[in-house]
DNA sequence: ATTGCTATGTATAACAA
DNA sequence: TTTGTTATACATAGCAA
């Protein structure tokens, strides 16, 4: 059983390094000849054996081999190396992959915290001191969950044709109900001129970690709400 | 979703052609360097789109595809570039980076997540299902959570000489104790023989995204405890 | 080493936005 | 078209005979 993910490194183990390359490159060749035959394009792939001086190769046949080398050592260097995929390319989409992996991540951490936000208002602790622009993500986790609500409403109405009165129960109106006050709320809050917000530098001295970076684009940067450019979910508690 | 077995034929349609082509070649790419990896050997894949007259080719620099293929005529080795050697690095030393952040990141949202379980269950939300490593970790929050609690009382009567009396009411003795409770339910939570806990594998179709990985120390892994790895968050609420 | 098996990891087809 | 998501099909690591 593949039990495990497989380090990406030379496997030193020497039978077992030999049975993945065998069931490897099998593999391999399968997917070259398949993606020549789905998208009819010429391919070619060659591989050594750590001992077996003798290339495996595909396509089998020499002639279509040598076609496809042919045209790829016609060709200048330079256009040759434009689109090559080496390892710089998979180390690149690597950093893009984990990349990625950080934003999306962020985006939840984010969307976790509003909505604990949220919860927290509507058991009545009261609203933080969060700058607009939170209010209005707020604002959209709401919506969100209302919609979600609402759909949950309709599937009970309409798919188990449940009279209306039984839905009453649930506890689905009554959180619709609360969601739908704290939406007020906001747009309470909202069509108030916000006050000057003070950055009490020195007063969050216990707070875990603050990492700094701004959510921008930039090349490492990191968008969690902790950072230290408003007042965030630490304050809740404690 | 792959519903079907895919025909190995020639696929007719344009631009699924095209994005199958895309898929899978970034897929064999990959695969190539894969085997060269973990294999030790050397291989090469040369592939043609269809309209593009430039390939896509592996392995990366020019040279050594050259010197696959040259090995290939049995023709004499073309050199090696050394810049690659730096550029990889300095690649390599961007993913780590990247990773140290994601796992800061991840360390930190777990951190967050149980902050949030201990305060929900001293809100008399009950602990939601989890499993006794996550108990284990939840204790120590909570024991985190009241030195912090004892050193800002040794603060208050110490730095300032308030009178024991005074500090009734800043509530932070009621929270105190509030903990001190939690902390005896865990207790007592931990001391009773934890039930089997399944992996309901397909009740939590509605979980966000699941990546692939499995939390280690390999090369992209994911370690939220968002995944499919036991009950989390999303089950407090909705 | 080879073959066969199966639990897991991955690739990707079909959709959705 | 690109990007993101999810369900499936597929590849294969670790074992055992």
């Amino acid at each position: 059983m593949a039990r495990k993910k497989v380090k990406l490194a030379w496997i030193a183990n020497d039978s077992a390094r030999r049975a993945t390359f065998k069931k490897r490159k099998k593999g391999l060749m399968k997917k070259v000849s398949e993606l020549s035959t789905l998208c009819g394009v010429e391919a070619c792939a060659i591989i050594y054996g750590s001992e077996d001086p003798q290339p495996d190769v595909w396509p089998s046949t020499s002639s279509e081999a040598h076609r496809v080398l042919t045209r790829f050592k016609s060709m200048p260097e330079m256009e040759q190396s434009k689109k090559m995929m080496n390892q710089e390319g998979l180390l690149r989409q690597g950093i893009s992959k984990v990349k990625e992996q950080l934003k999306k991540q962020q985006r939840e951490n984010r969307k976790f915290v509003l909505t604990q936000l949220m919860y927290q208002t509507l058991d009545g602790k009261g609203l933080p001191d969060v700058g607009t622009e939170v209010l209005h993500e707020l604002e959209d986790v709401i919506e969100e969950k209302m919609k979600a609500i609402e759909e949950r409403i309709e599937s009970l109405r309409g798919a188990t044709s449940v009279p209306s009165q039984l839905i009453n129960g649930t506890g689905v109106e009554m959180e619709m109900e609360a969601v739908q006050r704290q939406k007020w709320f906001m747009e309470a809050v909202l069509n108030n001129p916000p006050q000057e917000q003070h950055h009490h530098q020195h007063q969050h001295q216990h707070q875990p970690t603050v990492y700094y970076g701004n959510g921008g684009d930039d090349q490492f940067a990191n968008g969690m709400p902790y950072g230290d450019h408003g007042s965030w979910p630490n304050h809740f508690y404690t």
